[in-house]
DNA sequence: CATGAATGAGCCTTCATTCAT
DNA sequence: TATGAATGAAGGCTCATTCAT
């Protein structure tokens, strides 16, 4: 693949990501990301059978950073509750800086004619994935509530970080991302064993 | 309103709501609606001025009987614990039963060009506000921690248990509503001082 | 069907086929039916369900009126000689009476890719039906010579009948159907026994 | 011309030649014709200054082979009886070893908006001249009734001829063509006199 | 001699909306 | 109160052609 050619896809990437951020995949059309992109209507046929596919390549761009984000933060703690804190703290982090594919995340995960559908569960069932275990091996280890469910709770933090960040930044932008992740962690810090 | 136009425009709605949760206000013609709601396609400009409008009508049809709903689980309860966890009910309760709406409410909050964008943040906020009054009520008689935003913890628990039960209710649907409830109280109750 | 609605039809049928008769059903855009049948764009497809279901339609509609057209020649005459000059004059005349449909059966039945070809061949096989009975019959009562196969020699004929009167409104309108027929008699009047 | 590029042509020719009989002219995409024949979409437009002139070049590439094949056919007969069959075998070996050339040649003749249309036009004159020599020369032999129109002649058993064979190759394609000529030489023995 | 990324006009189709009935 | 034929702007996509390499 030629230098250009990168620079084409990734510039018409950016085009679409904002675009479908603001007014969803079926309200963007291929004429507004072309011209935010600045190639012609062509190059998208060219490089992608559709719309549908560039938004699936988009996407599939973007997985490789958010996972390894995830796997250096679990990675990067010793013990769950540490791990718990970090996972939830890279969360903030990326959703900080990617925004846009933050708020297409949410609004086209539980669209059913999708279809990256299930490319958008699989990463979902992945970080949720690092979550899960960490809070398992709290359970194990006596850091956390033995009646938790670790499935549940990865989920329902997973969640309630994404609505507070969105939250967050629509709302209260001004705020530290530390005084999101202190909220969050003293809701959060009942499931730690008194 | 006649006895036949109150059935004609609720199978409207039904038909609009059922398409609109499945593939989104954009991805839904009024084509469709109409053939599902077994009316002709000029019905819909005889009582609405077109698809936006109906969908604003549906959903102000739905805001009372929310509203009451949250209303009255939070009259129902006496002090704050009680509050929050009969708010947490209802919430749940409501999405069982108005799955279809609740998707509608995730996915189309967030989108910036909609006419019914400003009803459904005031909803929003009339909904955090129960549980907000309840948390703040909490703090100021002790039964939770001070150090916790009751704005931001009512968001906060509000997407956890939005989250949670589109979880559940996607993924796990045996599962009894109570377990649910428990689960989140669970991983809430740590706000709650020793 | 409304009175306005056969009309708006019949429009886009007569549109259709002068266009597809000059340029060829691929070479002939939708914008240029609707532009010469004075209808919108959308009428297309408010009656089909695309352009080849127009053009299907249009070939139906002629279908009947030809067979009817083959089937009076047959039935008009009574022995087989005369019957197989009554049908090849009624090929003659439909052809000077339906140039356009003439050539686009000619230039469409060989194409692989469309939808009406079952049609069109079943069409062609009915009239060649006709030609065929008149020739079996003409060999069984020992008008024609016993050695020609009537199935070859009605598709012979009527591929001979269709080139020559091509040629014959293409390069010599001027002259009279009647010479036209009578060259034919000559040159197939061979097959009759001395 | 170099070797390898006389082989990129002919590699064009053959993929254009056998997607154009299928789909016509315009329902073929350079596309497609590069694909089957396994070169950069830019090679045509280095040959050629586009479809339309590598089709030209593709028909003229064919006109001398047959002209010559039509010519040796005549030549290689004595009386006007036999140089007519010799004609039309000529014809029918044609068709069979260039089927697809040959379908091209029945569905493109009648198009008027080809640039090639004169060329294809003045092929078939020539054909036809052949013929309607030999035919010419019969009647003033007394070999053929002298009340035929050599013209009119040539020209309808020309397309019999192009008929009964497309016929024979697409639904009958185990008959042997001394079958055919035999068929068709029996019709067309009638202008013979008695 | 050959390539393939990029183009943009034009294509078929969809769809919210209008209006005469 | 309801219908459905008709509209035309806008959408996704195709494709012959160009051009830098």
């Amino acid at each position: 693949m030629s230098r250009s050619s990168l620079n084409t896809k990734s510039r018409m990437f950016q085009a679409a990501l904002e675009l479908i951020s603001e007014k969803g995949f079926t309200g963007t059309s291929v004429d507004e990301i072309v011209e935010r992109a600045g190639v012609a209507k062509g190059t998208v046929y060219y490089h992608f059978t559709g719309k549908a596919e560039l938004v699936e390549a988009l996407i599939a761009a973007e997985l490789e950073p958010l996972t390894v984000h995830f796997k250096e933060a679990s990675d990067g703690a010793t013990d769950p509750l540490e791990q718990v804190q970090a996972l939830i703290r890279a969360e903030l982090e990326w959703i900080r800086d990617n925004r846009a594919f933050a708020k297409v995340l949410v609004t086209e995960l539980w669209r059913e004619d999708r279809v990256w559908r299930e490319t958008l569960l699989l990463l979902r069932r992945e970080l949720l994935g690092y979550i899960r275990q960490a809070i398992a091996e709290g359970v194990r280890v006596g850091t956390f509530r033995d009646d938790i469910d670790p499935d549940f709770a990865a989920s329902a933090l997973f969640g309630m970080t994404v609505t507070a960040a969105l939250d967050w930044l629509a709302f209260d932008p001004d705020r530290e991302l530390d005084y999101v992740l202190e909220q969050i962690r003293r809701l959060a810090s009942m499931a730690v064993k008194a």
